[in-house]
DNA sequence: GATAATCCGTAACTACAATTACTGATCCTG
DNA sequence: CAGGATCAGTAATTGTAGTTACGGATTATC
């Protein structure tokens, strides 16, 4: 087999291993589970990733990744932060609380060596949280814009990933995450007058 | 054995059953392990507790509920909501950091019938988030306090949770969680201008 | 005190998942 | 095209955890 036929097949493996994460769990999702799924040996798999742990490593980081790519913002954004913000915010909500990124936490949560929460946590929060505090350093002339972020996010998503590993949470809908998104953006320019005060009417009222 | 010393006995089993889950996780804590450590037969607990999922539904709600009862504000302090919060904050992030609410939070998080998810919800955020509510009813005469109970956790807490259980994040020390709690609260008061502003001076300056 | 119920310590049973091994089919390379 | 490597399908091995069963010790009740 060729290497890019290799790489296409693994990352079919990968997928095919989230999928069954999402419907069946962490503790459901075996070697055999996953070889089956996908037309694969058992021992293509063992020869491919070593052990079930390595396999777990490569899944999450592929996919963690390619959710990561779908929400880093391009440079043009960032001429306008505001709009930035407003196509960003829901799109980060929905990301992080989708079936898969709930699945994945999961099994972070159910690991002990502790690399599959390594893997989430630098992949994702550590590539976004940067973006975002180069942004709000841009759009706020703060001196602590890392600060801004962490707060933003509070604000953004306060508890509802905890909520939803746990399972007493759906996945907000489309109206939620919009009034989510809105919210927290205008508490953000509350706080920090510095921001440009660029929200259009009906947000601006949105509260007392 | 009599009522009143099979309930002591429970409870022993529940409290030594969550020193395992803290120490080993929710893998390595069987049946097994659980009557060794507590010197109970495994007859008993399956007499007792039906089956495992029963002896852990048993013992997340008998040590959720002890954390919980640690947590409540008592009537006397709404006289004054600064007060209360400031001493509340702190230790509601120490409570939901700790190793015990991480490791329930785990143990919820690989629980497939969500019952475990449900019992730590239900007794904790059920709870605390409307005695807050309560609290910012009379504090604010805002219309609507639950949402700034909302706020007030997100900014209070963030992400920490999530990052705790996927073991990405240490529990914060005492340093950590003042400011965090004092954060929050000199947030909130400036996003919510009926706010009793009886911050203390050192507090008011902490934001440029 | 005698008897029944309960609990402890331990063995046994069953199912299942991780992993390795094996054979034949397929693919790749020279 | 031939030979070697790889992969699929399947069986086998091993260890472990959930649960049940059993004999003896302890406790509770009459």
């Amino acid at each position: 087999m060729r290497q890019e036929a290799q790489k296409a097949r693994r990352k079919e493996i990968e997928q095919a291993a989230l999928a069954l994460l999402v419907q069946h769990g962490y503790a459901a999702t075996t070697m055999a589970s996953v070889a089956k799924a996908v037309g694969a040996s058992l021992e293509t798999l063992y020869k491919w990733y070593g052990d079930k742990p390595g396999l777990f490593r490569a899944m999450v980081q592929a996919n963690i990744e390619e959710l990561r790519d779908g929400l880093l913002m391009s440079a043009a954004t960032f001429r306008d932060p505001i709009a930035a913000l407003q196509e960003f915010g829901p799109r980060l909500i929905a990301v992080l609380t989708s079936e898969e990124v709930v699945a994945l936490n999961r099994a972070a949560a159910a690991d002990p060596s502790g690399d599959l929460g390594r893997i989430i946590a630098e992949t994702g929060r550590g590539s976004i949280a940067p973006q975002l505090t180069g942004l709000f350093d841009r759009a706020m002339e703060s001196d602590d814009p890392a600060q801004i972020t962490e707060i933003y996010l509070g604000l953004l998503l306060g508890d509802l990933q905890i909520r939803r590993v746990i399972g007493r949470m759906p996945p907000p809908d489309a109206t939620e995450i919009r009034q989510r998104s809105d919210r927290a953006l205008e508490l953000l320019c509350r706080l920090f007058p510095a921001c440009p005060s660029k929200l259009p009417s009906e947000i601006s009222v949105a509260f007392a």
